[in-house]
DNA sequence: CTTATAGTTGACCAGTTGGTAAAATACTAA
DNA sequence: TTAGTATTTTACCAACTGGTCAACTATAAG
C-alpha cells in the first residue's frame, strides 16, 4: 500500500560514500540529502536521526564485505596461507581504488567510526564491537582448520590469535590512512603471517621471555 | 613586553582534553574556551583557528609521549623484551586510568585524529605520519642493538619490524577503545613479541609460504 | 612614570547544524 | 474507482558553528 521508492537506499549508500571519505561529523544532513537527490523531509521520514542512518549503514557495509569478500575468500578451497593473502591483497586493491578516485586512502569504515564515535555513541560502539568479534570468527575457524591439518602449529591459540590479525589488521590500514599510501598494506601484509605462530613457540624458538 | 598569561597552555591542555576523549569534530571553539576559562576572542588571539590549536596540541603530546614514556623505557638499561613489556604495560596503566576518570577508554590521541582527519586536512595528516616515523625509529633502534646482541634472530628487519610494532600497537589500542577494554591491551600485548621474528625464520620453522 | 605592547573583552556575523510539522502528492491494493 | 497509506515537499525552528573586530586593560621594560 502506498507509494514506494528507493530513497531509504539511497540515504544509506550517500553515507557510507560521503561519511566513509571523510568522517562522521564532518558530514552533515543536509550534505547527505543533497548527495541522494532527498529533501530533508524525506530524510526524517526514514531515520530517527542521522546516527540511525549511520547504525544502517553500517549493517549494510558489514553484510557486504561479508559477501564480497570474507565468504569467497574462506569457502574457497584454497590453502590456508592463499586464504590470508587473498584477504589482503583484496583490501589493498580496495584501498587502492578509494585512493584513485578519491584522492585518499579512505581506511576501514569501522575502524574509522570506532574511533571517531566509541567514546560518543555507546549503540554505535557496541554494534562495531559485535561486527570485530564476527570477523574475528571467520578467521578462527580457518585457523583452527589450518592446525588441524598441521598447518599450524599445535599449541596456536586460535581465539587469541584471529584477534591478533584483526588487530594488525586494522593497525595496518590506519598507518595506511595515515600515510595515504595502500603500498603500506603491502609492506605490512607479510606481518599477519607471524601472529600465527603460537607465543610459546615463538619463545622456545628464539629463547625470549 | 606587554603582558603576560597562560591562556595558550590552558588551551592546548584543553583541547588535548577535550578532543582526546571525545574527536576534533564533536569539540567546537566554544566549548574549548569554556573549559580552559578563557573568551573567544582570546582564542583568536592566540590561533588563526581551531585546526592551529590541534597542530600544537599534537606537538605537546608528541612532547610528552617521548617525554614521560619513550625516552625513560628506552633509555633505561633493561633487557630488549622488558623495554617492550614496559611500553606495553605503560600503554595499559594509561588507558586504564583514562577509563576510570572518564568511562572510557579513549584511545591514542595520534591514531584518533589521524583516522578522523587524515582525508581532511593534509598539514594534520602530514603531522601525524611524522610522529609515526619518529615513533618507529625509537623501535627501531632497539631492535637494531637486539640483533646485534643475538637477541634477535639475524634476519630480522629492524625497518620492517619496527613499523608492524607500531601497525600492531594502533590495532591494539583500536580494538581496545571499540571493546571500551584496557584489558584488551593486555589480551594482545605479546603478540608484539611474534612480529619481532623475521619472515624467513617463520617461514623455515614452520614451512608457510 | 611613561609608553609600547601583549592580552582581554563582548558584541557581532553569516552560514550551518540537527530536527519538526503539516500539507500536498503519488501510488497500491481492494 | 476509490480509499487509505507511503512518500515528498515546503517552510520553519532555535541553537550553534567557526570566525571577526574594535575598544579596552594590564603590564613589562626603558
Amino acid at each position: 500500500m502506498g507509494r514506494t521508492s528507493d530513497t531509504k537506499e539511497n540515504l544509506i549508500n550517500s553515507a557510507i560514500e560521503l561519511i566513509g571519505t571523510r568522517s562522521y561529523n564532518a558530514v552533515g544532513v543536509q550534505e547527505l540529502c543533497e548527495h541522494a537527490g532527498v529533501k530533508k523531509g524525506s530524510f526524517y521520514h526514514f531515520f530517527p536521526s542521522k546516527r540511525d542512518l549511520t547504525l544502517e549503514a553500517l549493517d549494510l557495509i558489514w553484510k557486504k564485505f561479508k559477501e564480497e569478500t570474507l565468504d569467497p575468500v574462506f569457502n574457497s578451497d584454497a590453502s590456508t596461507l592463499d586464504k590470508f593473502e587473498t584477504l589482503l591483497r583484496m583490501s589493498y586493491e580496495h584501498q587502492s581504488s578509494r585512493k584513485d578516485c578519491t584522492g585518499c586512502m579512505t581506511g576501514c569504515g569501522f575502524g574509522n567510526l570506532a574511533l571517531e564515535l566509541s567514546t560518543q555513541d555507546e549503540g554505535i560502539r557496541k554494534k562495531i564491537e559485535v561486527i570485530f568479534c564476527e570477523w574475528t570468527k571467520y578467521l578462527e575457524m580457518v585457523i583452527i582448520q589450518a592446525v588441524k591439518e598441521g598447518v599450524f602449529p599445535p599449541k596456536t591459540d586460535p581465539a587469541a590469535t584471529s584477534l591478533a590479525m584483526v588487530a594488525y589488521i586494522e593497525g595496518m590500514i590506519l598507518l595506511g590512512k595515515t600515510f595515504n599510501d595502500p603500498y603500506m598494506l603491502k609492506r605490512l601484509g607479510e606481518g599477519v603471517l607471524q601472529l600465527c605462530i603460537s607465543r610459546t613457540d615463538t619463545a622456545e624458538a628464539y629463547s625470549v621471555g
